[in-house]
DNA sequence: TATGAATGAGAATTCATTCAT
DNA sequence: GATGAATGAATTCTCATTCAT
């Protein structure tokens, strides 16, 4: 493809028709099938529109290279999760921070775990690029979105708000990943599922500055 | 996931000559630095052996193919890994389960943050094979060896002590990981850290079953 | 014999458009020049796709490796000899058994003659693969057609017509190619061929098991 | 290898103590496992060393390289078999010529037969080589061999006794060689050669020119 | 003399990308 | 626009041969 560079890794044109939507549709979810099925190696332009039953020519006019489809594949998929947290994070404003805490681990547990091979083969594809970039962005508007919701906790304040947040971000977000790669079986994970709980809570606890 | 065909991934032969164990150590080596310079889409052959200063052939000698030398790095480092854990483990045998979780968090965070840029470079090689076993086996070994360190514990008898030990892990492990994928600056890192360790002495206060 | 791995034999694709039959052409009628010109062992993709005047990919998009390409050329010889063989003997149902037999071997010996070369070319790279379900197919085509000849014979019904059909068989084509590898000049060729059809001959006389 | 051109094909030395044909017999061995194993194109000199129980080092002591190996190997299968049929035939010396014709299908069956996979290695790997004065020279060997014999018949005289004993030759051998491509099961063997002979005794009695 | 580690040219194969139809 | 044949640089891997020990 046009080696530009630094390249544009954003898809060539925004879909303004429904064919283009269902085919870009297609090309994302052929996408997904390969990486599962071929693993990230054979993750090759050729299978992907075989896949997605249009030919290679027709996935370049998308996307300029490979690269961008896998870099908005991540995109589009953290966008929605995003999205995801945001809306659990405003639904909890004000109410106690206990329940958030229990909220955002449900939901990004749920986000994760409802189709679990997709997470398994985004977590192998962002080693293929240089997902900095993506991955601050991301975090970033997580960081936001859980940090303001923490902040109209009815019952609770922080002495340092940023920090605890960074930290219940991070602790959820690893833990999950790192059940993912430990192929945790569905029992196990309930468990740790209700301890990780157990553990965000008490770290609020013990930074709260004073109640409210 | 990726249906690696059944390769044997085990190196082709152990050395027999000092010069044969100066070759492996340098090709090892040098997988790290390509892995670092050029990143794992640029991990070739051609390039580790140049960089080793060997020749591709000498490389073919000790690894049937690149996925072998790939598995065989994160398996040394993996081992290596493990054998600090059980040491650290060991040598908390009796102590208060405060100090074991503390002495756990720093032990793992140690090792990752020596040289960060390995640790980081061997996440990303590691996505490129099918890791389930070697992924496996390690979280085998360090559950038995935090399980019998826990187990010892002076003060605290958990309920379930399987179940908190696997939270354990899992919570420190991906919380690390994760630290690294955000690539957190120095000073969030610290913070982070003492919360990870608070959280944790928090689940085990939670799950006592009786003090002894 | 030789191990070969079940890769699929098979040409990948055949080809739709006219452009993608002449490239094919190309590829095979260069595989035998290069046969030719260099031997079985300089036989490389590389150089066949020279030759044809396409690149190494076009040739990887028709077959699947360098076997299926040896492979499909010794098929497609074979399938041409079959068909030759199969209209002789269809040429001469309800004739004398005599005529079949010298028109059978005036076939053979002519199909194989007329590019000597190329005869000899396939017969030394037939050896480079695992010829046996080839041979065995093409024997097995043979032998239907000329049995349906023999048993149209209008003077001779031998006791054992598959016996009988077998060794005649063998025996001229075993004769051909061993004149082959011998390099038997012009001039004696001609002798061999003529005590070969009386040979073929007089072992019909002498398994006749009643005239018609 | 020493790449002079041409390059001596002889063995590099011929052996002068026990250990020594030891050692050539164990590579000849190996050479002829290993291409019933793996195939001509999997014989590769470290296999062979290997299966013989020698270094590649001490390979090249005795083969100036690999060619001269199969070579050599084909030689020495051919010297042997060229005495074989020279015993043969002086042993018929002054008999019938039906007798004659008996005994050398018999002996060139047998010496093909005793260890057919030995006989199918060969028949392959000898189209990795530049055969042809080989085989030139074992022909003329053996053609000497035969006409003398037929040429001491107490009951024939053909007219053309060199163009016949070409024939023979030429029909037997190829025969053979044929059955064994097309891997005739035991029993059909036993029909064909029975008809060889008749075949050929057919071809003695019709070039007779005149009984002595 | 024997060994087997090292060599590196050369072969097979892959795959992102282009472009004529 | 869509197609898919063609491209060829880049990559993996092989193996005959050498040579230090």
């Amino acid at each position: 493809m046009a080696a530009t560079s630094p390249r544009p890794l954003a898809p060539r044109k925004r879909p303004r028709q429904a064919r283009a939507t269902a085919t870009l549709d297609a090309i994302f979810e052929a996408t997904i099938q390969v990486l599962l099925r071929d693993g990230p190696q054979r993750l090759t332009t050729t299978r992907v529109a075989e896949r997605a039953g249009v030919s290679v020519g027709t996935m370049y006019q998308y996307f300029a290279h490979k690269q961008a489809l896998i870099y908005t594949l991540n995109e589009r998929y953290l966008e929605a999760l995003a999205e995801r947290i945001e809306a659990c994070c405003a639904a909890q404003h004000g109410t106690r921070a206990n329940r958030m805490v229990e909220a955002l681990v449900e939901c990004y547990w749920q986000a994760k775990t409802e189709r679990p091979e997709v997470t398994r083969a985004l977590y192998r594809s962002v080693a293929e690029l240089d997902n900095v970039a993506l991955v601050a962005n991301f975090a970033a508007r997580v960081d936001r979105a859980t940090t303001a919701m923490l902040a109209s906790a009815s019952d609770h304040a922080p002495a340092d708000l940023d920090s605890v947040n960074r930290t219940l971000v991070t602790v959820i977000f690893g833990t999950v990943r790192n059940a993912f790669e430990r192929n945790l079986p569905e029992a196990d994970t309930e468990g740790l599922r209700r301890h990780l709980v157990t553990m965000c809570k008490a770290l609020l606890d013990q930074t709260a500055g004073q109640s409210a």
